[in-house]
DNA sequence: TAAATACTTTGCCAAATGGCTAAGCATGAT
DNA sequence: ATCATGCTTAGCCATTTGGCAAAGTATTTA
């Protein structure tokens, strides 16, 4: 039953944290260097930095050095993974709710008889 | 930037654990009292119960008491609400992608006149 | 009424998380 | 060569997390 799947692990743990998540909606827009993404969290840059590693493992972000900054960029593939895995889990739970649904209808057409 | 948006992190957050993610899955199924659901993670009770009051949290599952036992359910929303947040990164990254293509595009083409 | 079942509460623990400062290193500008 | 910029590393800290065992409560069932 428990899969361990560390790779969805890793991203909805990566998405869980609000810093996190506003510099992949930042990365969404442009590829950025990482002080420009620090800038508007007010975070000091280690942590900043930490949030960017976690983005990382996950494998959400990929960066790479140019001269003295790094560019950071949205590799948005994990994005399809989990959005894939929630829509399996809905769609399962949907088939159920049909399934009762038309068993709901038959016992209503039955008892008419 | 920076919304706050607690309601998410708590759904990445409760999503981010294998053990709550194979719940979340048994729950997509049918509804299961809380021995069924501890049954196949091999963990003691109190540690599943502290899981699955990490998904009440996040609205992911509803639990109501029959007697002795108690029943959980899924909660779909919220499992909608992160389609949804991550959909719109996605959208927001191909938008740009797109942007990029149709200015390479014209460049070419003004190359050639 | 007594025993079994199904949670529930309490308290404990090690490890991970999210934050900081301070000090270091590499590169671009003067 | 010097200085500012932009990251990097190292260490520290409080809180949260995920796990457990033990003991308690509330409902069946016998």
């Amino acid at each position: 039953m428990a899969k361990h799947d560390p790779d969805l692990s890793r991203v909805f743990h990566a998405l869980s944290d609000p810093t996190r998540r506003a510099i992949v909606a930042a990365l969404a827009q442009r590829p950025l260097p990482v002080t420009a993404l620090a800038r508007p969290t007010g975070l000091s840059l280690p942590t900043v930095l930490k949030h960017l590693a976690c983005l990382e493992e996950a494998a959400l972000v990929v960066t790479e050095k140019q001269g003295r900054t790094r560019i950071c960029r949205l590799h948005p593939a994990p994005l399809a993974v989990a959005e894939g895995w929630l829509g399996a889990q809905r769609t399962e739970w949907e088939a159920r709710t049909d399934r009762l649904e038309s068993y709901a209808l038959a016992l209503m057409k039955e008892a008419r008889t």
